[in-house]
DNA sequence: ACAATTGATACAATTATAGTATCATTTAGT
DNA sequence: ACTAAATGATACTATAATTGTATCAATTGT
């Protein structure tokens, strides 16, 4: 099982690669070469940072991206979220309908009880954090 | 993300269900109307229990599946472990030789307590406890 | 002998993850 | 104006994991 995907992966590798280096922007080309991240998926997750305003790109010739908000400002939650969704490991049970069994309650309450505490753990780290 | 998945799920309900009941034995079919999973999914399943010794299987006209184990002493991490293999959050870090990043140290650290925390929630659960 | 069961195992379908490809648009430099 | 190098948008493909199905052999109560 895991708790954080390739994207999110490469993702956080990427912010905090840029957080670092004083230099501030990096095109995909250079991020890629960089940090061994397959060019056009590193392509489509800068992309998708960019929607969301953790990135910020600039087109054109010379261009690249961007941090587009502090890094101390960037939570493992937010990437978590943007490339596996809201954390929830509770949902197969609350898919479920047909859970007529008492066991489900006390299980559940559990799974709350587990994703609470993760997401407050993961909530509480930052790119910044992970600079050292 | 799941936590669960459905044949562990499936599992669960079985090992319950028939903990609750009296009877004892049952087959196959019969577990299968009862908590409305698919009988060869369902069968394939309680197949992998029995191998586990948290079943034993009785063959012939009459036969099915007792439980194996006290329900006291089978545990949330047994079951996960059988379908799921051994939870390991952080695998996607051990994996990956190329994490040049100190930035691993401290996600990793934070893993693995996770991993701890998350093991130790689901192994204090057993089958009887989930009976209510 | 027969019907109802499990054992073993191979196969198929669906979904999620991981990654590629391509055409359009923008922009710096000449 | 032209070109090269970049991103935007988006569709496509490949691989792996999950979720099942199917089938033949062996066992056992009647």
């Amino acid at each position: 099982m895991k708790l954080i995907t390739r994207d999110t992966d490469y993702a956080l590798r990427a912010l905090c690669f840029i957080s670092r280096s004083s230099a501030g922007k990096f095109s995909v080309t250079k991020l890629s070469k960089e940090l061994g991240v397959p060019r056009p998926f590193l392509r489509k997750i800068l992309q998708t940072l960019n929607k969301q305003k953790i990135l910020e790109s600039t087109r054109g010739k010379a261009g690249g991206f961007i941090l587009a908000k502090d890094p101390k400002k960037i939570f493992l939650t937010d990437i978590i979220g943007i490339f596996q969704g809201r954390l929830k490991l509770n949902e197969c049970f609350l898919n479920r309908l047909i859970c007529p069994d008492q066991r489900t309650c006390l299980l559940r309450k559990m799974l709350v009880k587990i994703e609470r505490y993760v997401l407050k753990e993961l909530g509480s780290i930052t790119i910044a954090s992970l600079l050292k």
